[in-house]
DNA sequence: TTGATTAAAACAAACGTTTAATTAGTGGTA
DNA sequence: TACCACTAATTAAACGTTTGTTTTAATCAA
């Protein structure tokens, strides 16, 4: 089966409504009127409710595993600067994607549908393991601090980036940034990623 | 009118619950049942299921505006000694309070309920105000890097542990923690706390 | 004609809330 | 102590909506 017109519009629409409220707070007659579709479309096209919202969220997140896999390994990078690219590649790829990961946040942080959240778990967990690889890496060659706490500041990077697009209401009145299409702005992202270089930099790298 | 014990059980329950799942997943009759009640008695005491979700959310967010406050302003102390004492005080007060935390971070995640969103954010900015007077004085009296940016190094201390807390299933695999309990415990806490301490005196601190 | 698509209507189930009736508790009067 | 009056607390049942899903029939394309 093909993707139609209807379909897109729907996982359009959808994606726009469950990024702003829960799995819950959406009917299937919002997302129906919103893409301009019966409400027995939904059914029809993904069987259910919970199944239009699992094929939304696979389907949107797009696979990070081969970009954070080749940085990892790659032979002619410093460790510092494996960390600089992962810091613009996260940065870009939440920025650029906000509805889908304020979406995969709220999965991760309820335990409404366990056997979704496992599978993000899952896809995820691949990505830890080569960015643990590239931090003890950085120890051994002598680059990184012994004592610097890698896991910590790896999920740190993660954590900070997905609080702001998750919470970018919020947000925006911490950072006074005065809207939040300038969150997702050029100049803002630009902030984080030096913020983030240059916290590392410090952090990580002997004196 | 005084808190009774029904009230009391009500809440109780109402915070293990809404820390689970949403609001919208979390139906008065779960409610009802979990606290042993009849299901009017939500209705009765709170008026209805949303205010009573309100009025839980606001009664369990202690005021920590006092004690930044002291810490921001006080005059014996050093600009990384402050920045050490928040460290502690926010560690410690979203790792004792995971549930009600879960539930404030998601309500700054979504726009269901706009009012109490912009309610939550109200007490906080006060808190923000405190903070950002404190970095700036860290930078005027020289202790601080001129170029560190302070408003980002707030938030982030701010968003990881919330993130951790909120998401704390999926930040067990990410960390190796075998239990969600552990995530709690004084042994990970202590990290916690070492681990921000030890990232914002590199990152701050002049050299 | 055949099979996929669309629409309107109906479905049962679950929702938050309210009603009406009953019990428990309190304070005052004798 | 006993009785009454009154308010608060509690219950079971029912309320009207809204929910996600299905059915049935009509329409369209090949």
């Amino acid at each position: 089966m093909e993707i139609t017109d209807k379909k897109a519009a729907i996982l359009a629409e959808a994606e726009k409504l469950f990024a702003q409220e829960d799995f819950d707070a959406v009917s299937v007659r919002d997302l129906a009127k919103a893409a301009n579709v019966n409400i027995a479309m939904i059914s029809y096209y993904f069987g259910s409710k919970e199944k239009l919202f699992e094929e939304l969220i696979i389907s949107r997140m797009a696979n990070s595993q081969t970009t954070i896999q080749a940085i990892a390994t790659d032979p002619t990078m410093s460790s510092i600067d494996k960390v600089m690219a992962v810091v613009d590649f996260y940065t870009d790829r939440l920025m650029n994607n906000p509805g889908v990961h304020r979406m995969i946040n709220r999965e991760l942080s309820n335990s409404s549908r366990p056997q979704l959240r496992d599978l993000l778990l899952s896809k995820i967990t691949t990505n830890k393991e080569y960015l643990s690889m590239m931090m003890e890496e950085g120890k051994k060659k002598g680059e990184f601090r012994e004592d610097a706490d890698v896991g910590l500041a790896m999920i740190n990077l993660f954590a900070c980036i997905q609080y702001i697009v998750g919470s970018s209401y919020y947000s925006c009145k911490m950072l006074d940034v005065p809207t939040e299409a300038q969150l997702f702005d050029k100049e803002f992202r630009q902030r984080i990623k030096t913020y983030f270089k240059d916290l590392f930099s410090h952090y990580l790298l002997k004196k």
